[in-house]
DNA sequence: ATAACTGTATTATATGACTGATACACTTTT
DNA sequence: AAAAGTGTATCAGTCATATAATACAGTTAT
C-alpha cells in the first residue's frame, strides 16, 4: 500500500498539488506499482492533518487523469500502463529540467558553472579520481 | 529603465511573486543594476493586461524586502548593495537548484543521467508539456 | 449479519489572489 | 501655474484553496 510516509507537505503550492506530484514521481521512480493500493482518503487526511475534501480533490483529479481507479466502498488503486508511465516520465523529466534551465539562464549562468553547481548540491557521496 | 520587455506572464503562481522573482533574477544577471528606475505601477499594470494592485502589491514587497525605493510622486528606484546582491544570488541558486535535484531524485534518476539531461535541454529549449 | 471502513456528496465558512473603480497627495513636465 | 504622471489608499466583488461538519451507500472484516 502507498503509505506516504516520506511525503513532506511543502508550503510552496497548494497542498492537492503536492499530492499528485507525489504520486506521479513515485511511479516515475517505480516505487509506486501497477495495482498497487492507495492509502484511505481518511487516513491520509489524518496522516498530513489536512482536511479529507483536499484529499479528494487529489484523489479525483488522479482518477480523472487515468492515473488511479475507484470502486465505492472499497481502496482505490493505481491504474497506469507502460505508455501511461513513460509519458508521465517524459513530462516531468523535461518540465522539471526546462525550469531549471531557464532559471539559470535568467540569472546569466554558464552552462557549465549551472552543472557543477547542480552536482554540487548533489551531495557527490562517491567521489571520482 | 526596466521595462519588463523580456517578461513572460506564467500560469503557475502567483503574479506578483512571478515580477518579484523576475526583479530578482534580473538584478542577479547584471540586466538590472542599482540606482536603476522601475517602469511605474500603471504602466506595467497596461503593458502586462494585469490589475494595478497586483503590481502595487509585488513593488510594495520588493520595498519591503529594502530592493526598491519609493518617494510618492515620482518613479521607484532599485536600490541593492553588493551584500545584497550576492545574498539573492545565493538564495536564487540553491533554492532552484535544491528543488530540482531533489526532484529528480524522487523520480529516482542518477546524477549522471540528470546532468546529461539538463545539458540536452540547455541546448534546445524548444519542447515543451 | 454486524461493525468498521471506504468512496462520494452536500453545505457552509474563511482566507489569499486578482480584479475594478475611485480618490488624494506628491513630483515631474510642459 | 497648469497638466500629466506617479505612489498610495480604500472599498467591493469574484474565484481558488482549504477547512468543518455531516450524510449516505457500497465493500471488507469480524
Amino acid at each position: 500500500m502507498i503509505s506516504f510516509e516520506d511525503f513532506i507537505l511543502e508550503d510552496n503550492g497548494p497542498i492537492y498539488l503536492q499530492i499528485i506530484r507525489y504520486v506521479k514521481r513515485g511511479i516515475v521512480s517505480g516505487s509506486i506499482a501497477n495495482g498497487e493500493e492507495m492509502i484511505s482518503r481518511r487516513a491520509l487526511s489524518a496522516l498530513l492533518g489536512v482536511n479529507p475534501n483536499t484529499i479528494q480533490k487529489a484523489y479525483h483529479l488522479l482518477e480523472e487523469e487515468g492515473i488511479i481507479r475507484s470502486r465505492s466502498g472499497a481502496k482505490s488503486c493505481v491504474e497506469v500502463d507502460e505508455g501511461q508511465k513513460e509519458e508521465i516520465r517524459r513530462s516531468l523529466l523535461v518540465q522539471d529540467t526546462l525550469a531549471w534551465v531557464q532559471a539559470m539562464r535568467q540569472m546569466g549562468v554558464e552552462k557549465e558553472a549551472a552543472l557543477r553547481l547542480a552536482e554540487d548540491i548533489w551531495g557527490d557521496p562517491k567521489e571520482e579520481r
